[in-house]
DNA sequence: CGCATTATGAGTTGCAGG
DNA sequence: CCTGCAACTCATAATGCG
């Protein structure tokens, strides 16, 4: 059963990167095994299991005729049946704000020190608190998979109403918390009973998204199960052990100098590296996002791609702009080599003619991040303004809110007394595209500067991708998701990687035409196949893809930043937000190529 | 409707200086 | 240790124009 082995090569890809010669997630590889074997023989109670739980309870919320139903459904939960049915003559079937009026009549008659009173035990209890955790959670898995679906229901409202004290719990407070982000209640009651109640938002919205995305799939069902229940039972492991020790060392923090595991100039003091079994490939693969992100979203994000470290790279050492970027991987960091020739390294080698108005008081080296968006004539014109009233240098105040501008909008000095933001075709340089990669072809100005702030810095991702060349020396089939103008395969053609069939995936239609017309315009001899969707790939379209290309060698592609990027004043979501949760579909389609390839051998 | 233009801070980190 | 300050950030939404 190749299924079987992959799931089981999930475990045990800690920190030192030593598989399973650690003693402390002994327990937990030997849980994995129980669960995921369990599983695997026995795939379609499995994925029947699942759904019937949140299919019955969707089923109970939806349905008008079951009032009472509701009632009951609210009652196991712990609150008085009188309380319920006024809440339900107040909302109707709308279990959202049912829940809310519960809870908002619980709170009210609720006294704070009895809040407190349910919460923070003695220390000592810790460790059987977290055994009661993962045996429940492995009962979970091996009992209620294997039980007929019909008793689910009875099972979960018993578990619940053993849970309930009477009192506004705590899990009462994790479901207001949950609906209040977005979640159905349905599925915020199903991840605080998995999940237990003093799991963190931010685990129980994981596992709400893990559930939902497993939700689409049905055959691979199991797979993914498994791996979420483990990277569960490891995220409270982390979680508890931070409590005790209460230090954040368990976080994710960023490198100072941000420059991975080395840049062609610059090398780290420790350039080692071992990975876990689970996370070799085939395929190789390549994630990317920004390093800036809210905290938290890169440890999710690296336990999602089997614990690997992230490589920060700051692209200033690969241009001259900065681009500070996460990178999650499984290549090789041996001989890496740069993209020749080398790109301009300073804002002077990259616009010599700038340097005639550059006044000695602007002592900027390198740009900062381009943007999706450009800086207003307005604000040129203020700046213009408020320098040219002086013969000599402007007084301090108004050097530095002529700087204080400049660096935020990335402004260059183009005349005397004037700054311009860049053009599209001095970013396309700076990012290591070709001049007019995104010219024409029916683009507009605007949407050029959206896709090319949105892409990759094409000589830091080459130097990333060129260990490939000497594995790959007849070419490689690559699976690239989320695309954009196609810095990734820029960055393997520059990089004398032969492209023998490339599956993009790019929502826009624009970015499509783009990559669309580079490939033509490069001679490429294979072939490119683009989609629109990465919520389309399932797994039967990835296994024909693999099928007719004959395997995929590196999955590429750096999921939507909206939510988590600092420029976002409006819905910088995290992880979670409408488009950044996009990131789990990079995880699924990864998960099913690596399955099906494994399959294959 | 497409396109261009413009205004709109917060969250996080690092660092100097108590 | 703490505290204040400086720096930086793959963006969204509203508006106007042709």
């Amino acid at each position: 059963m190749p299924v079987r082995n992959q799931t089981s090569e999930h475990m045990g890809g800690n920190a030192s990167g030593e598989e399973s010669a650690d003693v402390d997630w002994t327990t937990d590889d030997e849980l994995d095994i129980l669960t995921d074997t369990a599983i695997s023989t026995s795939p379609t109670l499995t994925s029947h299991g699942t759904v019937a739980i949140l299919g019955s309870m969707e089923a109970s919320s939806s349905g008008g005729a079951s009032c009472s139903k509701l009632v009951k459904h609210f009652v196991g939960m712990g609150f008085p049946e009188t309380l319920v049915s006024k809440a339900i003559e107040e909302n109707g079937g709308d279990t959202d704000s049912i829940l809310n009026t519960l809870l908002t009549y619980s709170a009210l008659e609720e006294s704070p020190e009895q809040q407190l009173g349910t919460r923070s035990d003695p220390a000592s209890s810790e460790y059987d608190t977290l055994l009661d955790d993962v045996s429940d959670m492995d009962s979970w898995s091996e009992d209620e998979i294997a039980d007929d679906t019909d008793s689910m229901p009875e099972k979960h409202k018993l578990l619940l109403s053993l849970e309930i004290t009477g009192s506004l719990t705590q899990e009462q407070r994790k479901l207001l918390s949950l609906a209040n982000m977005g979640f159905t209640v349905e599925d915020a009651s199903i991840a605080v009973e998995r999940c237990g109640t003093d799991a963190s938002d931010e685990v129980l919205a994981d596992f709400i998204c893990a559930a939902q995305m497993a939700r689409e799939e049905d055959c691979y069902l199991p797979i993914i199960i498994s791996k979420v229940t483990r990277i569960l039972k490891k995220r409270k492991l982390h979680e508890m052990v931070r409590r005790k020790n209460d230090t954040d060392d368990e976080s994710i923090r960023l490198p100072n100098p941000m420059i991975g595991y080395g840049t062609p100039s610059q090398q780290p003091e420790r350039i080692h590296r071992s990975l876990s079994e689970s996370s070799m490939g085939p395929p190789f693969f390549y994630y990317e996002n920004v390093a800036l992100a809210p905290k938290g979203v890169w440890d999710a994000i690296s336990r999602f791609l089997y614990d690997i470290e992230p490589e920060f790279v700051d692209s200033k050492y690969f241009s001259a702009t900065a681009r500070k970027r996460g990178y999650v991987h499984n290549l090789p960091i041996e001989d890496r080599f740069p993209l020749v020739p080398l790109p301009p390294l300073t804002i002077h080698q990259a616009f010599p003619l700038s340097r005639k108005w550059w006044p000695s008081w602007d002592t900027r080296d390198k740009l900062n991040c381009i943007q999706t968006v450009i800086g207003s004539a307005r604000l040129t014109e203020r700046i213009r303004t408020a320098v040219e009233r002086f013969d000599g240098d402007p007084p301090d105040s108004v050097q530095k809110f002529v700087m204080d501008q400049c660096r935020k909008w990335n402004l260059v000095w183009v005349g005397r007394n004037k700054v311009a933001p860049l053009e599209p075709d001095e970013v396309e340089m700076l990012l290591g595209f070709p001049k007019n990669h995104t010219r024409g072809g029916g683009i507009s100005r605007t949407d050029r500067y959206k896709s090319l702030g949105n892409s990759f810095q094409v000589d830091t991702v080459a130097y990333h991708l060129s260990v490939l060349k000497k594995i790959f020396p007849n070419g490689i089939n690559v699976l690239s998701l989320f695309s954009g103008i196609g810095g990734a395969e820029v960055a393997l053609h520059r990089q004398g990687i032969k492209l023998k069939n490339v599956v993009s995936v790019e929502k826009s239609k624009v970015n499509r035409d783009i990559v669309r017309s580079w490939w033509e315009q490069t001679n490429q001899t294979g072939s490119l196949i683009d989609f629109d969707d990465v919520r389309m790939l399932d797994g039967e379209r990835i296994e024909q893809i693999i099928n007719s290309v004959g395997g995929i060698d590196l999955v590429v592609g750096g999921s939507p930043c909206n939510n988590l990027a600092g420029s976002n004043r409006v819905s910088r979501d995290g992880l979670e937000g409408k488009e950044s949760a996009l990131f789990y579909d990079y995880c699924r389609i990864l998960d099913l190529v690596k399955c099906i390839m494994a399959r294959k051998l």
